[in-house]
DNA sequence: CATTTCACTTGTGATTTGCAAGTAAGTGCT
DNA sequence: AGCACTTACTTGCAAATCACAAGTGAAATG
């Protein structure tokens, strides 16, 4: 007996649906973050920043966040075998997303880069915008 | 030849790891959704707010979260047969990042529930104060 | 031209998930 | 006390997803 595909049944209209289904899995959101804090923007960097994605699972989600329209892609001119990977302006608007993550994280749990967070609880809409001023100029 | 377990090596001292260790999967964050806003607390009550999900996942699911202290459990004093779940204070933290995540999907895809996304929108501090005091009366 | 680098894909088991079907304890009615 | 019903789960099995090792093809490097 064959079973159908079927695609979980959210229920619908309900706010957070939509993010859980781009971002709730176990990797798109530390994609994010190295793109957003750490600049990592091509696959090779992807795979060594956090040794221990799968080489094809790191294609997969890569592939769905352009599909969701949070990243983008663009050939390296400087070397045609790269491929760029960039936030774009939704990607970028995930940052408030992440910064109350990783301050919540901190708040309970034992975090590295503490720096990190004292500049991200001091002042958090500097910090937003010091995120914003960088992706804005590319 | 016997493949070791071996969980997936993360990159330590790194923020956002533990949250994504955490709420990283398809329902963790629905379920506490649910019960910040909606008021859900009865296994029944979740089973039935998205239907999607299966039993057997929702069981896992509440027992992590209670594992990581994000929720606790309680006997239903009025009905033997239930079990309340109740958010605890690690657990109504994360109301600014479910806060934050509403937003995101609001300003860029189409969400219900357009009355809540104003309320949040118009004054993020009065809307978490809001939920705060709720749970704080248990 | 040979080697290396880069961004992937493919193949193969292992793990996780979805679904249907239990089960055990508590409640409610008679 | 007996029986039906609710609640919070567990169990079993098939299907989907994942981790890991090993390619592949195009472009750069020596």
């Amino acid at each position: 007996m064959v079973r159908k595909k079927a695609a979980p049944k959210r229920r619908s209209g309900c706010p957070l649906n939509a993010s859980v289904e781009m971002l709730g899995d176990r990797w798109s959101l530390l994609i994010i973050r190295d793109m957003m804090l750490v600049g990592a923007c091509t696959y090779k960097t992807f795979l060594e920043c956090y040794e221990g994605i799968a080489t094809n699972i790191l294609a997969n989600r890569l592939r769905k966040l352009v599909a969701y329209g949070i990243i983008t892609t663009e050939p390296d001119p400087s070397d045609g075998r790269k491929v760029i990977y960039l936030l774009t302006r939704k990607g970028i608007d995930l940052a408030p997303v992440l910064t109350e993550m990783v301050l919540w994280a901190a708040a309970h749990e034992d975090t590295g880069n503490q720096a990190l967070v004292r500049r991200m609880r001091a002042d958090k809409k500097k910090f937003l915008a010091g995120v914003r001023q960088r992706w804005a100029d590319g």
